[in-house]
DNA sequence: TTTAGCACTCTCAATATTAGAGTGCTAATT
DNA sequence: AATTAGCACTCTAATATTGAGAGTGCTAAA
């Protein structure tokens, strides 16, 4: 990322915010119209080639306007946005829905995802939290009918998982009891792993009993089991770049396909902060057309998710990255104010 | 529906048969070389006529050929196409898939979405069973940190629902567990309407327990609470008719709005077998241009929850039947099994 | 009742035409 | 040396023109 003359940031930030106002290729008389730098068209023709040689900007044909590259979208979004915040009143409409809902992992998830639609004016997604490592904290068994039983498994971390079970044979409900202090007060506090390898004897029940209760830690956490809430695709068709079929047929694979989606989460979860990945960046040719700021949220040592807006890459920067810190960071309070 | 000659019923069988395989509407011609009904060109020219004029089939313009109208599609629907079922051999693998799968009814539906959508080509949804009325089964009362705890809240329908709680101050988990002890006994079996209307002397602590309780209650009852699984949104671009814009859009609107599709659900809930909506039956005109094939599955009396799949009107409604029928009802027998 | 025949209508694709936007270059100006 | 006016040139996008083809509806004959 060379350095650039003081005029040529000032156009290229200029043909960018243009860009993503108007859709339409910017001319260099449109610039001087507008934002009259005091100098003439002819000028910023100059100042435009350069900045073309350079990669910042393209040109669709001969006779058509700038358009930003990828180059001159990331050099706009690092070096000349400037970090703004959402305006008060929008945060505090966030915070007030939030507080609104019940005390609820889904709900907050799913409210996320809406509000992010509705704040960014984007496609969200909003990935459920996973714990690099969980614990485990009470196990409940519940009979069913006939040798059905119902486990109930709560990790430490704050999550309950249920899962139905067949036995050979059925047990009283007095038993099952008796199974689960027992496991209860052998694994307290205990990890899948040290679950596994501890040796303690046990029934064939109990042996089965634990062998799904492993799983289920495991499943936990494991990225691909969580849901991923998404909202917010209508609003894509507000966006003239979706009037051409291929784009919306992108965009919607890149959101259907759970292994895609997974894999630029992985690369999130692994970050801090705000993440913009602008037109796949030769990484995701899925995302060639399209934009993705992201963000994780919760506790880094404990339960992560990750969250964020989806849209083109004339996307408006400054307002999704403010809104997807601003969510991320609520939903981070708010799972720790829940979860300690 | 008046009363059709057989050779009226024929042709209209044949253009919509015709019209759902290619897409293109279907001339006089094409029916006479495709599936020679023995007569000239002139006489099927005859009969469309008439059935344009009786309103199963119209005409994108003059020299265009015969299209079916929502009432020819609802007439091939029901008098016409006969009762198919899904090969035995698709029917195998689905079964094996859902035997695969862990006994868990997300799972389940994430599952059934997945295979409603690859089965019938198709965008699908599944919508989380409710019940009619919920009975209170057992209650678990765990210590969180500082003044949190975490309430999970098990369903004699087998659902489990949890829900943090803070509370004036903090308690120990020995009391807690006392406190859920008398839950337990007080309430086992009760419906929340019970529960409300019970008459016990309660702790401003149990009190403030039991309304979450019963709030949580009436969530599981309530349509709204649930979510509701898609897939095969992709699919929806292997069809012509999704090469226009504003159809892709429509058929999203639909999908993403939560609203319109609980009324729509509502609606199949009400009824039982598969439902077929073409082309929003003059009701909804947001599925102007779709048709949805649903079905209830579950237990009449107990949890009900609703599955189908959601499409163009020119849609292949043999297969989009009996696929949404056999998932319908293995899902059924699943539950049914699954929680007695 | 069916059919051959034909005029007629309308679409769709291909081709031309034109106005306008915006560039790049050159030579003059500051 | 940097800036600018001026202008030729290029390309698009919108509009009009044309012709082939598909399919109909009608009429009159079988």
């Amino acid at each position: 990322m060379e350095e650039l003359t003081d005029r040529r940031r000032a156009v290229l930030g200029l043909v960018v915010r243009q860009y993503i106002a108007t859709a339409t290729p910017v001319g260099s008389k449109t610039i001087v119209e507008q934002y009259g730098l005091g100098v003439s068209s002819a000028t910023i023709r100059n100042e435009m080639a350069y900045l073309e040689e350079q990669g910042y900007l393209t040109h669709p044909h001969t006779s058509a306007g700038r358009v930003p590259t990828e180059k001159g979208y990331r050099y706009f979004v690092e070096r000349l946005m400037g970090e703004a915040e959402l305006p008060l009143a929008e945060q505090r409409t966030i915070r007030h829905q939030f507080h609104q809902a019940r005390l609820d992992l889904e709900q907050w998830m799913r409210l996320a995802a809406a509000v992010l639609a509705r704040t960014a004016h984007s496609t969200s997604l909003v990935a459920a939290p996973t714990v690099a490592q969980c614990c485990f904290k009470h196990l409940e068994l519940l009979a069913a009918h006939s040798s059905r039983i119902l486990l109930v498994l709560v990790l430490r971390e704050g999550m309950v998982k249920q899962q139905m079970l067949t036995l050979t044979h059925s047990l009283a409900q007095e038993e099952l009891n008796q199974v689960a202090n027992r496991l209860n007060d052998l694994f307290a506090g205990l990890s899948a792993d040290q679950i596994v390898t501890s040796s303690y004897r046990l029934t064939a029940l109990e042996e089965q009993i634990v062998n799904l209760l492993i799983e289920m830690m495991k499943g936990a956490e494991a990225r691909s089991s969580g849901e991923i809430y998404r909202d917010g695709l209508m609003n894509i068709f507000r966006q003239p770049e979706f009037s051409e079929i291929e784009n919306v047929r992108q965009i919607i694979r890149v959101l259907e396909e759970r292994s895609l989606l997974e894999t630029i989460l992985a690369e999130v979860l692994n970050s801090s902060g705000v993440q913009v990945i602008i037109g796949g960046e030769g990484r995701w040719d899925e995302l060639s057309e399209c934009s993705v700021v992201l963000a994780p949220y919760g506790e880094a040592g404990r339960a992560v998710g990750a969250l964020g807006v989806l849209g083109p890459m004339r996307m408006r920067y400054g307002r999704a990255i403010s809104t997807v810190r601003y969510v991320a960071d609520l939903l981070s309070d708010l799972l720790c104010d829940l979860y300690g």
